[in-house]
DNA sequence: GTGGTTCAATGGTCCAACCAATTTCTGCAT
DNA sequence: ATGCAGAAATTGGTTGGACCATTGAACCAC
């Protein structure tokens, strides 16, 4: 590890400060994610500050997922870092899955319909050639395995957040879709599960293709529809083979 | 505090074993958001772990909102806390600017009408009640304080979001405000920051008070788009004044 | 009662070890 | 030289004990 400067720290707030402090070297230093920062005890060392203390800190940001630590080996950067960024943690209490899963679905529907809105304004010819594209390998995908194309589905609706021009649609929905996809690992008895939502891919792409906000949100929110429609009656097979 | 049984952690993954050790406690004891858990202290001698383990495994939950320590007082639990929840940090980089802080608004406004919505369609009488109380309690430290009443305004709006049914709109918009207020604390030549809105607090609650969905939606949109126009009036000033 | 003061409880920080996993170095056998 | 097993150093994880800073309640003088 080459040399490098880290003023000590002054006044209480501690941990806060270690972290700014954390963050700022990070940036001096262009660290990137997967490389290794000092170690817990040079960290106390140069920042004049305890171990005990170091570690709460870097328990707080492995906890953001934005480290990884490694015993034995060192603490691993895991995702860019900046001073100014903003933490959001979501907790969604699990339990029943079912209400769980409807519940992200309803921020989604919210997010996807403002945010194909927003496309069908912004996106330029660039944008709109790119969405196009991402549609036409899902729907390849689709019917050459019949119906299985969750992840060419993806990211189709991935491109059209990206064209929102807002990158925070893509980052909150795909923690949602994250989320879902925990529970989504043994699907829920429902086979076509997504099948319904199929055709209203292609008529999102055409309301934004033509700039035309309201349709977009229109159609987003008729997609959504379908998947708490599919949910519902996954719900309910669930609830019939639970009897047993 | 009463007697209460926690069974000392066995294995590895101590501060894991804690966490979960933890979350069982709190539901077997019937704890609910603002009440106090055992001290740190307390907490490492029945769990049969050092109390620095136990610090780790709360600053985790504190990172998650989970839980909030006050010295000198204790560590009280902030919200509900179930064995089996999921987490899922979201970082956000910047934001620090007018595009930033736009990008929030936008999110904002898709949450916003869509809470508002919801609320309109489940929100029973109690939750009504509440809402017309925060709604009183705002317009009165409106006028007394002559427009000043940023922390009532929110206070409305959560109560909004919680009587929706689903704590992720809380939880996101939470955290779009906090971004907000990184500047609204030295505001930005706007004195009258969110006056334009305020009539529109009572227009949404008579929409949701009369389970009227489509009409809150259309209110919250209306009130965010003042704050938009406040917004875009804030950024002309500053780049007038930063002509210096 | 009112307004300080004292004091115990509690979270925050520090220190100095030791444990456990990992990596690196060393030296011997091939 | 090469390769590999074992020793040593490195590094995060845990422990126990100490002290500081803040809070809140009990107490006391007025």
């Amino acid at each position: 590890m080459t040399e490098f400067s880290l003023p000590p720290i002054q006044t209480t707030a501690r941990d806060d400060a270690v972290l700014k402090a954390l963050a700022g070297f990070v940036m001096q230093e262009a660290l990137r994610p997967g490389q290794r920062l000092p170690t817990e005890r040079i960290l106390a060392e140069r920042l004049k500050v305890s171990r005990n203390t170091v570690r709460e800190a870097l328990t707080r940001w492995e906890g953001l997922g934005l480290v990884e630590r490694r015993q034995g080996s060192g603490t691993y950067l895991k995702a860019a870092v900046s001073p100014d960024m903003l933490h959001m943690p979501l907790t969604l209490a699990g339990g029943n899955d079912f209400t769980g899963l409807m519940r992200t679905l309803e921020i989604r529907r919210a997010l996807e319909a403002e945010a194909a809105a927003l496309c069908a304004i912004r996106a330029g010819k660039a944008e709109i050639a790119e969405i196009e594209r991402k549609l036409d390998i899902m729907e390849e995908a689709f019917h050459s395995r019949a119906g299985m194309s969750a992840e060419e589905d993806w990211e189709f609706h991935q491109a059209v957040y990206r064209a929102s021009g807002n990158p925070l649609f893509e980052q909150i929905i795909a923690a949602m879709h994250e989320l879902f996809h925990r529970f989504w690992e043994h699907p829920l008895g429902v086979r076509d599960f997504g099948h319904a939502s199929f055709p209203f891919h292609r008529t999102i792409y055409e309301r934004i293709a033509a700039h035309d906000p309201d349709g977009a949100r229109a159609e987003a929110l008729k997609l959504i529809a379908t998947v708490e429609d599919d949910l519902k009656r996954g719900a309910a097979n669930l609830k019939l083979s639970d009897l047993k």
